[in-house]
DNA sequence: TTGTATGCGTTATCAA
DNA sequence: TTGATAACGCATACAA
């Protein structure tokens, strides 16, 4: 009879035993570990490929308190911004011989601690997150942060770093240029559907948008300046409201590109003209923006140079935790562009 | 002085010296064991609560063989449908208390072999995956599969079974229905714009393109059939060539909705009138084609329902692995639906 | 109902 | 350069 497997799988005791050597030199030569004979590295790299051994990541990790993997949290994966981030920091990170766990929270603040914690009780080497519209406490990532885990967050953040680093948009600048180009244009009367002022988001970029407005001497109307959840019938009852009245704008600011496809989708309806009556800026560069008629102007906010980002500085950190080093990195702001198209 | 801690992280032991318990009593407490008195146990969850504790996945894993995670991989997480699928399984997934590892392939098949590598090592308790179109060797997966992982295929599937389950949308019909719906519109000269016939998707979707031309007596012009990757810029081209000969088409079934929307656009600039001279029929239902103008006839493939089922399957399998039942799951076809829109 | 003892597969320390 | 041994944190068979 052959000898019973406790298992189906094939450790390093296997390749031992088949290589007459101890279980330490396998884990040395699977390791690259400088103190094996490169002969034995080469017996032991053959023998590992024609048991078809894999490393068994827990109990690596276990012993090593390591697991060469990166936790993400996301808002939603399908938002075209953090799609192209995620895509960036996968490939990276893949090249620097990490893994990435992406999590979705559904921008519900429960979910977002619910995998928080499912991340730290899986031991990430890091975590990376994009923060609901809502998370004004940060307590939960307290945890990671004080066991020493490098911990980034992008887009949306905490207003102070909380000892993690913080990696954004320039929104207040966004908010700017696109007020600004609405000016440059001749609008006098410009409304402004921004998202809820829990988010650092919305306030910075509700902020750029009042700083064009006070510097060139156009007044605000506080009834046309909405913060709601930037959802689409949201946007569709925002315009709604705004034509009600008698003074309807010639302008309008949206903080997110569904909000302005939303407006423009109602002056298609109403026969409002687009550019002529109401000129309409976005924000973030959705792809859906580029194949509307018209096309709608926007801000392009370079994801991929946000996902670079991200790994250089998170590797950064791994590298100088590995050493000893703690340097407190301060906040990176990324750079956003004003992408003007037919609906300016 | 006080006594030192090896680890910031408080374990099991921590909580059993804190209550004068075994280690063994708190284990139990904490996995809901039936033994446990319902003090001690409340005793142990307050205090897991007070220090802070979070169960080491990694240890739990290499004990008991079980991660409750689940690996996914799918060419890109940016394709509607995947996002949409993604979503679905993720938070049904939640619900049963399986956590959810998202990899993108980037429809590389060396990226898509690495992925199944680390998950497999990852020891996730199960694999669902959406190869890449030039995935024809499933070898990769045997791994797991012969380690009795349940894995299941979903849209991009193999066309045996391997040992693994396949969910995949009715994509024979999807084509029959997106041709009979151009033929029954009036067209007579229908091309076909279909992605590599490495992948059974369009190997289904073609074939059911030609039944419906057959079933009808339309001839097909066999230079009007393209089969390559269905990227913006190859649309363009197939489109363009189409439009050079004498005879041009009157009606175009593409496999998927960028190829629709390249096909749309260079209609636009070529200034032929859609649906007038040329119908056109997408595949995905992607939100730009209800967008664009005008907006793209297209097939729906209810991700979510997709993503139910997979879901549904997939803990199916779990459980029956549990009780030691072995059951074959024959391949189930999800349905598709005509969307019929202002470009027919 | 609780405690004791053992082992999951790997890595690290020490000794050879 | 390699081997023996212990330890990572937890779950479970067995004993009490």
């Amino acid at each position: 009879m052959a000898k019973e497997k406790k298992s189906q799988q094939n450790t390093i005791l296997d390749i031992a035993e088949a290589l007459k050597l101890s279980p330490a030199t396998i884990s040395r030569a699977l390791n690259n570990h400088p103190y094996v004979r490169e002969k034995t590295k080469t017996a032991v790299l053959d023998m590992a490929a024609q048991l078809n051994y894999r490393r068994n990541q827990m109990a690596s990790g276990l012993r090593s308190n390591k697991t060469h993997t990166i936790g993400l949290i996301v808002p939603r994966i399908s938002m075209f911004f953090h799609a192209e981030v995620i895509t960036t920091i996968q490939n990276n990170l893949h090249k620097h011989g990490f893994n990435l766990i992406i999590c979705q929270s559904n921008d519900s603040l429960t979910m977002e601690t619910a995998l928080t914690e499912i991340l730290f009780s899986s031991r990430v080497d890091a975590l990376i997150a994009a923060c609901t519209l809502f998370t004004t406490d940060f307590g939960h990532f307290d945890k990671l942060i004080e066991d020493g885990k490098p911990v980034i967050f992008y887009d949306r953040a905490p207003m102070t770093d909380h000892g993690a680093t913080i990696i954004k948009g320039d929104d207040f600048n966004g908010g700017y240029l696109s007020a600004l180009h609405l000016i440059e244009s001749g609008c006098k009367r410009i409304a402004h559907i921004s998202g809820p002022l829990t988010s650092n988001l919305y306030q910075n970029r509700s902020a750029g948008f009042f700083k064009a407005m006070e510097t060139n001497g156009i007044e605000v109307n506080r009834d046309w300046i909405f913060h709601q959840e930037l959802t689409h019938d949201n946007a569709l009852s925002a315009i709604a409201k705004l034509f009600q009245s008698g003074t309807v704008p010639d302008g309008i600011c949206t903080d997110n590109d569904s909000s302005a496809i939303a407006v423009l989708q109602f002056t298609k309806e109403q026969g409002i003209k687009v550019p002529e009556d109401l000129k309409i800026v976005g924000y973030s560069n959705d792809p859906r923006t580029a194949i509307i008629t018209p096309s709608i102007t926007t801000i392009e906010q370079f994801p991929k140079l946000v996902g670079d980002t991200i790994v250089r500085v998170l590797i950064d950190l791994l590298r100088n935790k590995e050493e000893g080093i703690s340097v407190v990195t301060p906040p990176i702001i990324t750079p956003v562009q004003l992408i003007k198209r037919m609906s300016t």
